[in-house]
DNA sequence: GGATGTCTTTGACCTATGTCAAAAAGAAAG
DNA sequence: CTTTCTTTTTGACATAGGTCAAAGACATCC
């Protein structure tokens, strides 16, 4: 991990948890930031370790997750630009509840716990919209537990590549941009299933994989799938 | 349902999504709230509908619970006294993203949504109040999705027996407050499953079953379960 | 362009847990 | 107490998906 003193307040004005500031806060915070780089694989904090602060991701994405006794794990979210990493435990003061590794060359904006605290004594405001991103995130792991528990893995896989097209614009190629590896893990399965799955799939036309490369060649079967139909798989 | 107006301010002082707040504002609270009364098994809201307010839970339990296209359901969380009740819809202006359900005879104040902003407008504190709630249900939810996704049914039974026993202040003797198929729901498993794994438990001497009623008899082995050990279960 | 390491796929196997059906035990009602 | 309804338990069975082991496929690095 690297770190260097930052000064850029155009950045700051453009992330979310930041919006609708007054300058004399944000001028504030620019005092307070650190910037921090991590490679790839390095850990940004472990589960159970003290918060010392949150983390507004600049460049890079981060994965949150969790092990089990033997190691196995189970991503929670990814984090990407101008979100934000570890602000519930730093807001509550409680260790960190899951491991934080960067997946990629990451750089990130450090906001020490104390300051935090701090400047939301100061600017209320800024809980708003803290509450916005959080009240998405709940909602995120709402949906992830009904598919954990609802689902069977072709439907949690049918959901996430309708879920990438719906992203992608409507593109029927979507691009999955982690490993397989680690959509298996995002998808609570392992890689070994999450392959041949893929290869039912593919065998019974409802899409073509080309590495990371997928393209969706019949959505309402996929559809279909989500929904609790078989189809054979 | 049936509805009053309410005059409680005694109860709203020691609610924790008002407390520290100004008695002006408590007052003007006191005017917007309306009691309701649900009785069991009634629907307080559904999933998909619009979000026109949210619930202080005064007396009772309601279950908010996911249901998948088979009608099979997988409980998100319950929801006890003094809890809030569709917060994050309200705040989000999102539809409500699960069902809820009087477990039993159920009062609750209905705060309606548009009251609900004039007032975290006027107090943002509030808002610091609702974050610290909203991040302990994103911890339940994280330990939740992790129990899904990385722990077996005996792992999770043994998980909520401990939790169980913790809150009890430390009792051997701990009550499940809710039917065994509900447990099972909870648990994200089915009413047959469970019962098969407590006759495992007991005969293993683990513990000790009498209707809701169960006698902890080796913690030590529990917590292993926990674990992952498998103890021939 | 080998050589080394990581990611992905395949096969054989096994087990946890879901499904279906029915009996048993409790709880509620008359 | 008997009837009726709900909840819980048991048994037999099917299967999704995990484990282990090995082979391919890719990428990276001298």
């Amino acid at each position: 991990m690297s770190e260097k003193k930052s000064g850029h307040l155009t950045l700051l004005r453009s992330t979310p948890l930041l919006l609708n500031l007054p300058e004399t806060a944000l001028a504030m915070l620019d005092g307070i930031l650190t910037e921090r780089s991590f490679s790839r694989g390095e850990t940004i904090f472990s589960e159970g370790s003290e918060s010392v602060g949150s983390y507004i991701i600049i460049k890079g994405r981060v994965k949150v997750f969790k092990l089990s006794a033997e190691g196995k794990e189970q991503i929670l979210h990814i984090v990407g630009t101008k979100e934000l990493l570890g602000a519930v435990s730093a807001f509550a003061g409680t260790p960190y509840p899951a491991h934080a590794e960067a997946m990629e060359m990451t750089t990130a904006f450090f906001l020490p716990r104390k300051d935090f605290l701090v400047l939301i004594r100061k600017e209320p405001s800024v809980v708003m919209n803290m509450m916005a991103s959080l009240s998405m995130r709940l909602q995120h792991f709402t949906r992830m537990i009904e598919d954990l528990s609802l689902k069977e893995v072709p439907g949690r896989l049918a959901a996430y590549l309708l879920y990438l097209h719906e992203r992608g614009g409507g593109s029927d190629v979507v691009e999955i941009d982690i490993s397989k590896g680690q959509l298996a893990s995002l998808l609570g399965t392992i890689p070994e299933t999450l392959s041949r799955i893929l290869r039912k799939m593919s065998d019974r036309g409802l899409l073509k994989v080309s590495g990371r490369r997928i393209k969706l060649l019949n959505r309402k079967a996929l559809q279909d799938i989500v929904n609790g139909d078989k189809l054979g798989l």
